[in-house]
DNA sequence: ACAATATGCTAACACTGTTAGTTTTTCAAG
DNA sequence: CTTGAAAAACTAACAGTGTTAGCATATTGT
């Protein structure tokens, strides 16, 4: 059969392509393999197995997360930032969900490359919560608090858990940022106490 | 083969077993029917499919999630019934994470039995938050950020994303508890103003 | 006692990820 | 140029998955 040469970045993209418009759920090596025009064993030339095709892929959902967050917050401060930074979160799961989910699904996997990717998502959070007067140690604590509320919601939104009630969930959305921001004050006070 | 009489709830008690013992990552429905000395093609005449099978483990699951919070809560008010809610949320994912786990795949399925299921959630929480004085708009908002906030953070240390930093996880824990706490007052104050 | 129902079986289908071993193409070095 | 190594693809197979169809047998109700 007439070779394409195919590298690793191709296969990576059309994963990514394919989770996108397939869904997660609906992935699998042979599929992939088919849209490339190659049988799923060859993959294996490319690829150690599924597991690390997923990481590559998550690398790829990181990096873009990062970029929208990083550029949301860009000239803002305080509040302002972020409540920008929860936006462009809250809109990256929304639009692009199979690849927020691929994001989520990471960790199971323990990897050193991985731990340190965990840097990226921390990142553009610490930097939305700088103009705050905090200690280092309280940054820590709220920089999870922050992703716990962030990723709480929009995965229990995507899974349709907030259709119970009439009220709006992008104003229960911005509740909790607003409550979050309330948080930041406070410790604000505290630190400075 | 000497019949043994298998029933429904039977099969679901040995599936709930056999997700806690080996993680719901390792169940199969060839490994159930093994344990309970049956051909997998067996389990048909007692379920649907394995779809149904989780939706029945994730009732359990919800029921069990239920009562420890009404059990935490009994005889506490505001603050204290809040924080002892999420004590035993957290408690009962990290005790009985492969349990957890069912309850988060299950809206995945839609179905109308699952949506009833929905509000023995959303009970032991609007039971916590009854001593404050808010209206029913707020208190459908607070609900929804309080539970993103438990699971949310549950999730994430389930899945081994707090431990990047040297502080405590149960501080941050803690810490994202009294900010809902905060939040709380403060609306109380809004709804009375 | 007989019929109906419930419980179980075997065999098979269509998938899945993955490995081993083999062929073919490409490309670089002598 | 040719030769040899590396890269990219193949076929065949294995062990596993959920699921269905069709058949056998045991229990239960009439």
């Amino acid at each position: 059969m007439a070779r394409q040469g195919l590298t690793r970045p191709d296969i990576i993209a059309a994963a990514i392509k394919m989770i996108e418009s397939e869904g997660l759920h609906n992935f699998s090596l042979r599929e992939l393999a088919s849209r490339l025009h190659i049988k799923a064993a060859s993959l294996y030339n490319h690829i150690r197995n599924m597991d690390e095709l997923y990481t590559e892929v998550g690398y790829y959902a990181i990096s873009e997360l990062k970029k929208a967050q990083l550029g949301a917050i860009a000239g803002k401060r305080r509040g302002e930032a972020v409540e920008a930074l929860a936006d462009a979160y809250h809109r990256f799961g929304k639009e692009r969900p199979e690849i927020y989910k691929v994001i989520l699904s990471l960790p199971m996997v323990k990897n050193d490359a991985i731990h340190r990717a965990g840097f990226d998502i921390v990142e553009p959070i610490m930097a939305a919560m700088a103009d705050y007067h905090l200690t280092g140690e309280q940054m820590m604590h709220l920089q999870r608090i922050f992703r716990s509320i962030l990723h709480g919601f929009i995965s229990q939104e995507e899974a349709g858990c907030f259709r119970q009630y009439p009220v709006d969930v992008g104003d229960s959305y911005h509740m909790a940022v607003r409550g979050f921001i309330l948080l930041l004050e406070n410790s604000e006070k505290e630190a400075e106490a």
